[in-house]
DNA sequence: GAAACCAAATCGTCATACTTTTAAGCGGGC
DNA sequence: GCCCGCTTAAAAGTATGACGATTTGGTTTC
């Protein structure tokens, strides 16, 4: 997942600093600047601003330098900017968009699924229901958020869409970011793992509109209980 | 929008050729072959490499090279990933799946908007709607196109979510490779150009159901009359 | 036959020199 | 005094040679 070596630590320093605000836009930087900053040679950094150029946060001028990019063209939905979105100031906001995507695209996703489902997929969702309602019953809230993040992958997959199935990533990301948010407080509701299950089943079934029916009902919880969170 | 420079121009023959299947999945390559075959210097190959590996096309390992990574591991919301697909073998299969990420995200933007969006969107969108109106009535398809754009593009922006705004450009690419599909045969259907009137009334009027709704109706059509063409 | 070792291939990093672009300062002409 | 063009220098862009690190795969040895 991670870009390795050395332009990889360099933008495991450069990028949240970057999405935090730390490093504003319209900042402008010097490759020797980095260069001395971070002791490594011309090409690493080189290579680094070339992944953030990449994602368009930086822009690199001649005569000019190195400038952060503003924040409306960046690559919003490259899971490393999301990523680092995600751990610094702009959190709420990162919380709200993939919020809304959710709403919109994992309700279509159910509806799909339970179209182009494979039977290894049916069977994974049926099992993952289950273990969901058993760590919700325990109050196991680690493995919970485990079984969560899975469930709603393989729905992602499921769809047999590769743009929905790429979400997947996000979505757990999301999850584990609203987990750790309210600091897991209470046990899960009972009415939440009940339609879980019931997105399972209509899956199986091969019922979309019950699916899709289901699975927005979660999903709209979920961003108003965010939205609660937040303010 | 480009990466510029020699890494850039490396780039348009790399990129288009990976997803177009010419260089396979699997296919190894070393940097010394690419100078070799570009004329260029290992600086620029490994400039390049390092943005395709950002993009999660390849992968660079030791004494083994360059190995371009399975599809599922790309990320199919990069920009140019998307054009690269659009523009090789994989378009059908890319139309299709954003196809049906247009029917889960423009209705939900088009709801959002209605309730988010700025004066001056509602007013941009009133005048597109008329300028698509008078184009279409015009039988210029050219710059129905290019109203027909701007006018989703418009739509996603006011939503007011950063994520679905970036969608933009992607519709637009959509909608302009839809185009040159069926090779532009007949005049857009007054259905559809009633649809973008209502929905930008709606939006105006602050009626999210009624834009939402609307605007299903247009894109569900538009992947139903994509999955005709396509078979 | 298995385990340890060795060697070659390839990427990764560094240092340095040269080239290209371009912002900005300078000067001359109007 | 203002505008235009020329010069200059600053920064990124490219090329190249040397070395380091790592991994694969064969070879040797027990």
């Amino acid at each position: 997942m991670e870009i390795q070596g050395l332009p990889g630590r360099l933008l495991d320093e450069l990028g949240p600093a970057i999405a935090g605000g730390e490093i504003p836009v319209g900042a402008v930087l010097r490759s020797e600047e980095l260069e001395a900053r971070f002791g490594v040679s011309r090409t690493v950094v080189r290579e680094a601003v070339r992944i953030l150029e990449g994602m368009r946060m930086v822009a690199s001028r001649r005569r000019v330098g190195i400038t952060v990019q503003p924040k409306s063209d960046w690559d919003v939905f490259d899971p490393l900017v999301i990523r680092w979105r995600l751990a610094g100031a702009d959190r709420p906001a990162q919380l709200r968009s993939l919020g809304s995507l959710r709403v919109a695209v994992e309700p279509a996703a159910a509806a799909l699924a339970a179209v182009h489902a494979s039977d290894d997929h049916r069977r994974e969702l049926s099992s993952l229901a289950v273990e969901l309602t058993m760590s919700a019953r325990a109050a196991d809230l680690t493995t919970f958020l485990r079984h969560d993040i899975a469930f709603h992958a393989t729905v992602l997959k499921a769809s047999g869409n590769e743009m929905f199935a790429h979400l997947g990533d996000t979505v757990g990301a999301v999850l584990t970011g609203r987990t750790e948010y309210h600091l897991m407080p209470h046990q899960p509701e009972p009415y939440a793992i009940r339609l879980h299950r019931e997105v399972a089943e209509a899956i199986c079934a091969g019922d979309g509109e019950h699916a899709e029916q289901a699975m927005r009902t979660i999903v709209t919880g979920a961003l108003e209980e965010l939205n609660q969170q937040l303010g």
